[in-house]
DNA sequence: CTAGGATCCTGTCAGC
DNA sequence: TGCTGACAGGATCCTA
């Protein structure tokens, strides 16, 4: 699923192929994952993308902006002159673009364009000032990202400060930024943690282990372009790799690879939590 | 505060 | 082959 490293990959090409570009046209055609006045970014000049956890907000030099949350399914394509020999399209871009999955398109100048693609439409783009992005509710109870601003002295009063099992802690927006099912799964696999114990009842070691292991995963993530489960792509319209390298994420019935657990032949596991397919090995996850 | 369930939506897949 | 129903999942909202 998009979380940190995908969003960020998604980022850092808007960066580069649209800041510049003035929008000249919206369109719109799924109103329901849309909202605000569209005729409040036409004429606005793309000046910057920031990104939030998992959501981004495209900055415009009119005061406006365009942020949005692509949760499950949603992509963003960009077609255009700052798209140097375009790289041969993934098939995860849904029937071409624009295809029946196409819900808005932002007509940029010079011939450029922006898709917003989402099969499952879960997605949201969202029109607001570029003051007052901040204060959408998802953004402003965003807790600190693991790269930037989460230390290990706010992760430890985190995890002491509740008996909620570890997990479902990591993948709560409002706790910490941006960590999604699969870099949960990965990182308590690398910190060699069990997806059900009791946040409060881990040890100082356990918690930092945890903490460079979320740290590890989510670069390994931004390293490899993310993870293209379901419909990721990045704007240039290709795939990331990490999926390709998940340590426990869709392993189940896998031997897990650790020395010692290849020797009992641990495979991996895969129950449920907090709705969430949740993957890990039960003989060197305590 | 916390857990659990329903909700949104549609492609995919198992079962017949 | 073709149909049907279950299922997945980020965030939000609601109930207990």
């Amino acid at each position: 699923m998009p979380e940190l490293p995908e969003v960020e990959s998604v980022r850092m090409q808007l960066e580069k192929y649209v800041v510049g570009h003035t929008i000249e046209r919206v369109e719109i055609n799924y109103q329901k994952c849309f909202q605000g006045d569209s005729d409040n970014v036409v004429g606005g000049k793309v000046r910057g993308i920031r990104r939030f956890g998992k959501a981004l907000s495209i900055d415009l030099d009119n005061k406006h902006s365009i942020v949005i949350h692509i949760k499950l399914t949603g992509q963003l394509i960009y077609r255009g002159p700052n798209l140097k020999s375009p790289p041969k399209l993934s098939k995860k871009v849904l029937d071409g673009i624009p295809g029946k999955h196409t819900h808005v398109i932002f007509r940029l100048n010079h011939k450029g364009i922006l898709y917003y693609n989402d099969v499952r439409k879960f997605g949201w783009i969202k029109i607001v000032r570029s003051d007052r992005v901040e204060e959408i509710s998802f953004i402003k109870s965003l807790g600190p990202e693991p790269l930037d601003g989460m230390t290990l002295k706010k992760f430890s009063e985190l995890t002491k400060s509740t008996k909620r099992v570890i997990k479902t802690l990591l993948m709560d927006q409002s706790k910490i930024g941006g960590v999604g099912n699969i870099y949960a799964n990965d990182a308590l696999w690398l910190a060699r943690i069990s997806p059900t114990r009791s946040a409060g009842e881990l040890s100082d070691l356990e918690i930092k282990r945890l903490f460079n292991s979320i740290e590890d995963v989510l670069r390994e993530g931004l390293k490899r372009g993310g993870a293209s489960e379901l419909s990721f792509v990045t704007p240039d319209g290709t795939d990331g790799d990490y999926q390709d390298h998940f340590l426990a994420y869709g392993k189940e019935g896998d031997n897990c690879p650790r020395k010692e657990c290849r020797k009992v032949s641990s495979k991996f596991s895969k129950i449920k939590m907090g709705g969430r397919g949740t993957y890990f090995c039960p003989a060197c996850q305590k």
